[in-house]
DNA sequence: TTAAATTATCGCTATATAGTTATAATGTCA
DNA sequence: TGACATTATAACTATATAGCGATAATTTAA
């Protein structure tokens, strides 16, 4: 327990508006460009949202996404290096699941904000936009 | 207009709320991935900060990043193409500025995201920490 | 018009990675 | 033990892109 911050009263854990992105140091900015970069392909993004409704081993994510196996065994690898997900091994299967839910709020903030660039960009908005407030 | 939006009562603009990433098609889940992956490289991180107070033209953009001319002219034009950044030529120079200050809090959001990360996976979490809370 | 300043683009190299097939590694069950 | 199921990894190809130097394109100023 720290308790030892200036000009901050609460207790333990920080708020979001404790967090900044300037400033930030080479490490730390690496950090945050790996996190961004885990969440820039389309597989891996399929990947996330299976996993919407709780853990799925490899099998079932392969079979929901129509990917090849060796290839979301390194998907799933890579958002496991970058802790976006979590693993457990139950018999020969290992079971993933999403590490904090607050990734798919971010995912959806971002369908929100290419929603906005969409609909300035082209205005032949209609389609994509209406996929992007689909739900 | 269309107001023809089933079980939907608003005027015109969606709120944040009606985004939602699941059952994306094809074509919106690449937008969403390109969307991430202008922001997953640690310059063009850097170049966004360098935005935080007011657009700037490329000249003061490779100067405060000390990165080389041709390598800001190629990120600043990513940028743009995925719609972060808008532009505005004014004689010679070329100043770009954020399209969306929503842009910062979701790095903002992010920052926390991986600090949280960060936190779980080692536990020589204090340095890095200690960068991603810094304001 | 010429020179200077600013930015975008070209050509290039090096590196990263998405995807595939084949196979190794591990655990379960007969 | 051996057969099977599941997952991770190796080897490979193709593609994308970060970075650099050189240069083209554009505008301003002398």
């Amino acid at each position: 327990m720290s308790g030892g911050d200036i000009m901050k009263h609460r207790d333990s854990s920080p708020s979001e508006s404790d967090f900044c992105m300037q400033a930030l140091d080479e490490s730390a900015l690496n950090h945050v460009a790996a996190y961004f970069r885990a969440l820039s392909e389309p597989n891996r993004l399929r990947i996330l949202n299976t996993l919407r409704n709780g853990e799925k081993n490899v099998s079932q994510i392969t079979q929901l996404t129509g990917c090849g196996q060796a290839n979301i065994s390194k998907h799933l690898a890579l958002l496991y290096e970058a802790g976006l997900v979590l693993r457990e091994t139950q018999g020969t299967a290992t079971y993933y699941r999403i590490a904090d839910q607050a990734t798919f709020d971010l995912c959806d903030i971002v369908c929100g904000n290419v929603a906005k660039i969409v609909s300035r960009q082209h205005d032949s908005t209609a389609a994509l936009r209406a996929q992007l407030t689909a739900r």
